[in-house]
DNA sequence: TTGTACGCGTTATCAG
DNA sequence: CTGATAACGCGTACAA
């Protein structure tokens, strides 16, 4: 048990020590220009005398606003996420806001129970990345009834009143597919995540419309859904290994790096050259594709950015100075990276 | 400005729409024994009616606990890092608490910032990993003095009344530099970080003594101090192909993975074998280091459970049912994992 | 088992 | 420019 120590030093305390009032030592310490310079220079050097620290909650209580915007993930540990957190971050600290974490371990019931928690923290608004099997948005309800704004990104969901940042995972799909079938490609395997996120089902209609623009066919084994773990990498390559020769792919498009670079590890392991056995593209440009041999084109995109972004949008909106308050979605840029893995005829 | 919806729903109103006084609902609400069984179904049928929610800040205002924890880490992004806050994540959401998370990108002047921010929000305790450059934790007073518990991990500082949870980073570095010199290796550069911080000066001197035993020279220019970055690691490369051949080190031990993995690309761009001209180990078993080839030689300890481990002490601490609540310091086990970059002669 | 009454530290309102 | 006073929503002695 912690002891508890003696009262904390209150602003009644520096009122009574300076013979003013306790409304007075309020507007002085949030800089009012009500009040004369004099009284606030007072007020200032009282309270580091006295050591005073303001109630940041009694403050909530009163004025209803926390400072505070919650953050849900599907998990906290991966190259993008803690890109875009930190991105979050710098934003909200630039802004005199703090960020409270949470991660849903792709689990609806966890969603839910941490989103009920941001709003009995009363954040003052919500970013959210759902996670993998989240089929509606309906415990957000809370959020909306209230009006307490909510920003998507990343894994973003439709919603009238509610922004979502990203980039077009559909055009970007489409690009790495043409790369692909530029090269020479012709049966390109899509490794996919769950199609309920809008990230893997618009990568997975770029990819498909790539492949009908080309004439090529598109075969449902062609098409692997899995979680994009180092694992569901390692399994795709025992897929294509167990394959008929002639139904071998000639490229992977994986919707993620990391399983990309672990398919191309067990390929590899198997004797399969690469880029000319089989060809590679992956997405996210995480730390990894620069490091595997060959490197891994890929696709760009700053998770700092977004995070940046979806964090700024934010507090522009709480605070009413943006004309962008009802703007529904930003995209933002993402680049085809292109690297050995993919360049089946010498250098682009 | 976010318009300000009809009130919100309180215990009042549930003890209005019930005919009993709030203090009921307050501790029905909590399942308190006291309250007949009934009496709190019907608090509890009534508040999901209603639509009622519980107001955290007025309840830590009276309770002066917010089941919140700070923590304020150099960086958000990197993979130790950002494991590590998984890990507090799980640990926190298991015991009902939740994380307020900053980040110092290495400033003190932005860590003594947080701190007091933390402060403010009155977070039940603090985490805190120090910023590289920070030489006392001065500015940790405001939570000492109220004996609001502090504990520190990876980069820690020692406290006689907080708690430090990280690994034993000097046998560490022995272990390491021994496995490299057993190799055969006599010439061993040490790419270390900024001495201010334990776990730089701890591996250091790990090193020094692993040379020591087997009286092999230590001399400064095969010591590097850098913020270990990619580019840090590019640099070391060219500091070691700048070198007098016969002054060229034989093997690279590196405080971490990322700068090794950029070192050794570089230097395999330059037509240097590795591990044959040059062998290498790193640490922290980052993602990297098992996709460069070779792969890296490193020390694998778990980001995870540092962080589950320093918020389950501090809960435990907090809710003084540990036994452990004056333990000074965890250390966790870590493992080295020999891989290709340090074996010059075939497999260990 | 339940109710009464007050206070947590701050800010908003309304006077002066 | 400053002061008095009443909330904000909840928890807890104390009384019943």
């Amino acid at each position: 048990m912690i002891m508890q120590e003696d009262r904390e030093v209150t602003i009644y305390d520096i009122a009574k020590y300076l013979n003013i009032s306790a409304a007075t030592v309020s507007r002085g310490l949030k800089n009012n220009p009500m009040i004369s310079k004099q009284t606030r220079k007072k007020i200032s050097d009282a309270a580091n005398l006295l050591g005073y620290q303001s109630n940041t909650f009694a403050s909530s209580l009163r004025s209803r606003q926390t400072h505070t915007l919650g953050v849900l993930v599907p998990r906290l540990n991966s190259h993008f996420m803690s890109s875009a957190l930190a991105g979050m971050e710098n934003a909200a600290n630039a802004h005199g806001y703090n960020l409270i974490i949470a991660q849903s371990l792709e689990e609806v019931e966890k969603e839910k129970r941490n989103v009920l928690t941001m709003y009995n923290k009363r954040v003052d608004g919500l970013l959210i990345s759902l996670s993998a099997n989240a089929t509606d948005i309906a415990h957000l309800e809370p959020f909306f009834k209230r009006k307490i704004p909510v920003v998507f990104f990343d894994r973003v969901h439709p919603h009238a009143e509610s922004t979502a940042v990203g980039i077009d995972n559909y055009d970007a799909a489409y690009q790495i597919t043409q790369h692909l079938i530029a090269q020479g490609c012709k049966r390109i395997l899509h490794l996919g995540g769950n199609l309920l996120r809008n990230v893997y089902a618009e990568r997975f209609r770029g990819y498909k419309k790539a492949l009908k623009e080309h004439r090529l066919p598109f075969s449902a084994s062609l098409h692997l859904v899995s979680n994009l773990s180092e694992q569901a990498g390692a399994e795709a390559a025992r897929y294509i290994l167990e394959l008929p020769p002639a139904q071998r792919p000639d490229a992977v498009f994986s919707a993620n790096d990391t399983a990309a670079v672990y398919c191309m590890l067990a390929l590899q392991a198997a004797g399969l050259r690469i880029p000319e056995d089989i060809a590679f593209a992956g997405f996210n440009n995480d730390p990894i594709s620069k490091v595997i041999a060959p490197n891994l084109t890929t696709m760009n995109y700053s998770g700092e950015a977004v995070g940046h972004t979806a964090v700024s949008h934010l507090i522009n909106h709480l605070k009413g100075t943006s004309a962008l308050y009802d703007t529904n979605a930003i995209t933002l840029r993402a680049d085809l990276i292109i690297r050995a893995s993919s360049l089946k005829r010498g250098a682009s």
